[in-house]
RNA sequence: UCCUCAGUAGCUCAAUUGGCAGAGCAUCCGGCUGUUAACCGGAGGGUUGUAGGUUCGAGUCCUACCUGAGGAGCCA
């Protein structure tokens, strides 16, 4: 007896089989029962009639719940001509066996009805369950391969940076304090520092890890945490790490468009916008994003970040991400080379995702001068001497290097067309949510 | 931290001017041989977020608090 997964049950056409799984859906018509099952890799449709099994079997199946587990058996064959199922084939039952009936007294929570935000994030551990949310997580799945495919055939080596840190990357205010031993230590906002330190060793870096931010944000776009893939590379220059930042999300895009088909349908996704993106992807510098804001009546004025509506503004001016380089460099963290043609400008750059998305990477190019950086720390009021072993970096073996940031949540909520990055990750944790 | 909104059955929501707390789904019982969020009939299910106040009378009005959601600032 062959046991198959739904996802190749079409190659088992005519021949007896064995799924195991969780009841996702049930209907029954007196001498009929609808089973569909769901096993991971699919939903399939599973029919028992009272004559073709025991009257244990009809009796059990009849009884079933939702998301109760069980073993089916039976003949797999097309789905009769007028007639509808998952997947395009079913099951003609022959044998069951229950593993756990969900007791009716205590049904399964999520019903295929509708629920609100705050009752689905409560039984987060349970949604996970659903079509749309196993879309979601299998394109975050995607994206995160295709990442570090992309990384790795490129002659980047991966270099894990620490979690505990003893002091914040770029400022205090946004950063998780945990007791260490007799002293402090601060959940990593950036891996980027140590990643600095591996370019010196290594040359090409990335890093790809959790990230902590202790900002108070309630938006569409916020986790306290989050996984960011950072690369870092030495020698490379400002427009270096663009070219590089386009290809990488070049490659994501051609990687999902091509795998995930059947979870971009089930999500809904306009594939449009997503497949008319091609390098180049247009470059500006602040100066010009900011004038192109004004002319469309922003009311930005030249020093201060991008709001979250003008990056949308700016965006929506586009067909592709938008990279907005060159910000002012109070507006940017203490490591950024200032322009050396506009010191008041530092090469730095964010991406914008279209559609109103907004940024998904940050980077630019990091300051080499020991001088420039010791200020910097002083007027950012950041403690000396947690810095003592980055600066070591200007003194052994100075050069010139760069690397970007990207969120992968924001990512995979751009690519799935989501309302709010909280789907993107298996168990979001946002500024009320720590369960489940 | 600030602004806005919400909290009624397990879930999604109603409840007129302050006047008997109700429906669909879920659950239970019964029916139905191709269902598609199946359908049809019946049943059970409530300290209206918490504490106070106004009133003959509060789900509804007032105050405080709690919980959550949307947004701003900040960020990936």
């Amino acid at each position: 007896m062959a046991e198959i997964a739904i996802r190749d049950a079409a190659h088992h056409e005519g021949n007896s089989a064995t799924v195991r799984g969780w009841l996702y859906h049930h209907r029954s018509s007196g001498r009929i029962i609808f089973l569909v099952l769901r096993d991971g890799t699919g939903l399939m449709q599973a029919i028992i009639l009272r004559n073709a099994v025991s009257p244990d079997v009809f009796q059990q199946a009849k009884d079933l719940t939702q998301e109760s587990s069980l073993e089916v058996t039976g003949i797999v064959r097309r789905v009769p001509e007028g007639k509808t199922a998952p997947g395009g084939v079913e099951m003609e039952v022959t044998d069951l066996k229950t593993i756990q009936r969900v007791p009716a007294e205590r049904p399964f929570p999520i019903s295929p009805k509708e629920h609100g935000i705050e009752f689905l994030l409560d039984q987060r551990h349970l949604w996970l369950r659903s079509s749309r949310q196993h879309a979601i997580l299998k394109v975050r799945h995607e994206v995160i391969a295709a990442t570090r495919n992309f990384f790795d055939q490129r002659g980047f080596t991966l270099v894990d940076t620490p979690i505990f840190t003893p002091a914040a990357c770029e400022g205090t205010t946004t950063l998780f304090e945990v007791p260490y031993f007799d002293e402090k230590a601060y959940l990593t906002q950036s891996g980027q520092l140590y990643n600095e330190a591996a370019a010196a060793a290594f040359g090409k870096v990335y890093s790809f890890g959790p990230t902590f931010r202790a900002e108070k944000s309630k938006t569409r776009r916020h986790l306290t945490e989050f996984w960011m893939v950072e690369p870092e590379v030495s020698h490379a220059t400002l427009e270096d790490i663009l070219a590089l930042a386009e290809d990488l999300i070049s490659e994501i895009l051609s990687r999902v468009l091509g795998n995930c088909d059947s979870q971009l349908a089930t999500l809904n996704r306009e594939l449009g916008p997503l497949r008319r993106i091609a390098p180049p992807f247009p470059r500006l510098t602040y100066d010009e994003a900011v004038s192109i804001l004004k002319s469309k009546g922003s009311t930005i004025e030249w020093g201060s970040d991008l709001g979250g509506a003008d990056e949308t503004l700016l965006a929506r001016q586009f067909d592709r991400p938008v990279m907005v380089h060159r910000y002012p460099s109070e507006a940017k963290a203490f490591y950024m080379e200032p322009d050396p043609n506009r010191p008041e400008v530092a090469l730095s750059a964010d991406v914008l995702a279209p559609e109103g998305y907004g940024e998904i990477i940050g980077g630019g190019q990091r300051a080499t001068s020991l001088d420039f950086l010791c200020q910097r720390i002083q007027e950012h009021r950041l403690p000396a001497e947690a810095f003592e072993w980055y600066l070591d970096l200007r003194r052994y073996g100075n050069f010139p290097h760069s690397g970007f940031g990207m969120g992968i949540e924001r990512v995979v909520a751009w690519i799935c067309g989501l309302e709010h990055v909280r789907e993107a990750i298996p168990f979001p944790r946002t500024i009320y949510r720590l369960t489940p």
